[in-house]
DNA sequence: GATGAATGAGGATTCATTCAT
DNA sequence: GATGAATGAATCCTCATTCAT
């Protein structure tokens, strides 16, 4: 049976949404929520000025959209790693590798500039808020502990190792926006020295 | 003596370009050049809107102003470390701690700013290019050199070493803006040990 | 053949553009460029304080075409008059008349706004001194020159009379300003007596 | 017997308010009202920004009083040339010398701009009107009628006559707002032709 | 649905005026 | 009286959002 009318607008609807994501997610990740005009997305997006506002109410409104679903990632991607073989050295290594893959820089970068900057509208620091205090936090906690219990990871408040390691990634990160292109995931191995032993 | 008028009102002068610098450095370093208004640095520096304008020509002139000062103190710290005694490694440390006390944090974030934002006006820009590419590295590089030699740091391009180290720093700033308040510096050891072998 | 789309938004666009201009135009003859407010402009075209910002970049950069256009439009006056058929006097009688009359009137006194104020921008002022000196004396000074040789025009400096000339036209149109509606057209004879014998 | 302490601030006063005066009568000719500061005037007059206001309550009344005055300034000279000797001819040629002298320039061209400007405060509209409908054209006519009688001047309305008489003058004047240093008044006869057989 | 023209609220900047010294 | 620092209303300009086509 052929596709109905119906269901046909509702793949272009779709296909929409996700070219305007795309193309916020980026802008967005680089020029933050109050440096990035709607004409700019609308660019990227090779898109009519107007045209993001029949399907997202207001800049804000898509900007915490993004937010939302970055953070969705970022804890499946928590949730996924502990699933993985190998020591929890291992995962956190290949975890950090996923993080600073190419295709996943721009929801980093979007949540990195939601959690410091005072500009972003406070549902999205919420929703930071929501996942960062409940979630991510404790779930990478026990592959801390059990690092340092298996004598891999160094000693020491297993929360302050955490906290140091994603500095490390979002430092890493920001200094990337800048040599764009470099690739540093095979370096990956440098980082890992700051939580082992 | 006493001090004659025009003493006085150089006295006010200079106090007021203290007091109207630091309010901006403050906010400049939270929400960025786009998202501070000018009447968010009046109200911090408790003054009218218009008053700013008799010291300085514009909101970019300022923020130009202070991301050069911010850069000339970042300079002298990384060239005064060199003078210090010990070896490589507790001099690292000594800056490591120096940058991450609580009085130096807002120029280092205005910095780590105006290097990510696409935002900033081009002088600006170019005055952390003429910093950074010029003077920091050149400076550092042989203490990472020497601490290789001495068999303190681990192997590999300094220059690389280097870019990992700064990577942290910046990362933990970061983090620590959200934190506010608590204090990092003593915790130094654990960022040492991504240079150290 | 019914028009393209394209076509007829260039023809709103340069609907648009000739209403700002038309608008702009009157308000700057009669205000100059400081005392004309943006908002004068938006009114007298009926349309919103923004939308002449899609269309010129700013307030200055309007002025500037005008300027432009209306130096364009006088020297082309300049030049046909001197295709006319006629005796140089029949020619400047009728450059008079042209000048004086109504619909030209906005362009000479933006003109001679821009050529006595200290407001104007630079640019003005250059393209004012570009025509100036380069084209139209150069162009009516061979009049004059006929003129006395046929006996028509009186004697002395062909510059100072021409200069005598245009004061005349200057002021003449200044008083117009004021008794607005009435016409003087006229009595170009009487303003042809200071050049005549 | 010494001046008392009250004739003394009183002469200073009086000095002050002249100083003032000038200055403004010299950048509000240049420059219009709206293109004149009063930090331009208190340069000119080498004071400091605010003492102006101690003299004068706000810009509009300085430039109220500087109209008032060069509208009776003028006016005394249309009165004093009609007790001068000699015809119309001669007398009118008098006052033309006068109004072209250098010293009498900035009043001169205050009255056309607050004639010929939308800007300036309707007071001085009221003076300018006052003074223009009631009495410099009531005094000068007769002197132009009789100018016609006795064959010296052309004929036609004298009131139109006066009109471009004005309107030369005018012109002329604000050529040499342009052409400063250059002194015309030795050309005088060339103006005198517009209104002679 | 899509376009891009149009609107107008908001932010940077200027400058007449006031005020502390 | 004199100074010039300080204020804040008013103006230029930008850009999120709406609307006619």
């Amino acid at each position: 049976m052929a596709p109905s009318n119906e269901q046909k607008l509702d793949q272009i609807h779709l296909k929409r949404i996700e070219q305007i994501k795309k193309a916020a997610l980026k802008v967005f990740a680089h020029r933050g929520i109050i440096g990035t005009k709607m004409s700019m997305i609308a660019a990227e997006a090779e898109i009519s000025q107007g045209l993001s506002y029949r399907y997202f109410k207001s800049k804000e409104e898509l900007f915490i959209t993004l937010i939302q679903e970055a953070m969705e990632e970022a804890n499946a991607a928590f949730q996924h790693v502990q699933q993985l073989p190998g020591t929890p050295l291992e995962q956190i290594r290949t975890l950090t590798q996923n993080i600073l893959d190419e295709s996943n820089k721009y929801p980093f970068l979007l949540i990195q500039h939601a959690s410091v900057s005072d500009e972003v509208p406070p549902k999205a620091k919420q929703i930071i808020e929501h996942f960062s205090t409940n979630v991510p936090i404790e779930q990478l906690i026990p592959l801390f502990i059990k690092g340092q219990q298996l004598g891999q990871f160094c000693e020491g408040d297993p929360y302050k190792l955490l906290f140091c390691y994603m500095s490390v990634i979002t430092g890493l990160m920001l200094q990337e926006k800048q040599t764009e292109g470099k690739n540093w995931s095979e370096d990956v191995d440098i980082l890992m020295k700051i939580i082992t032993k």
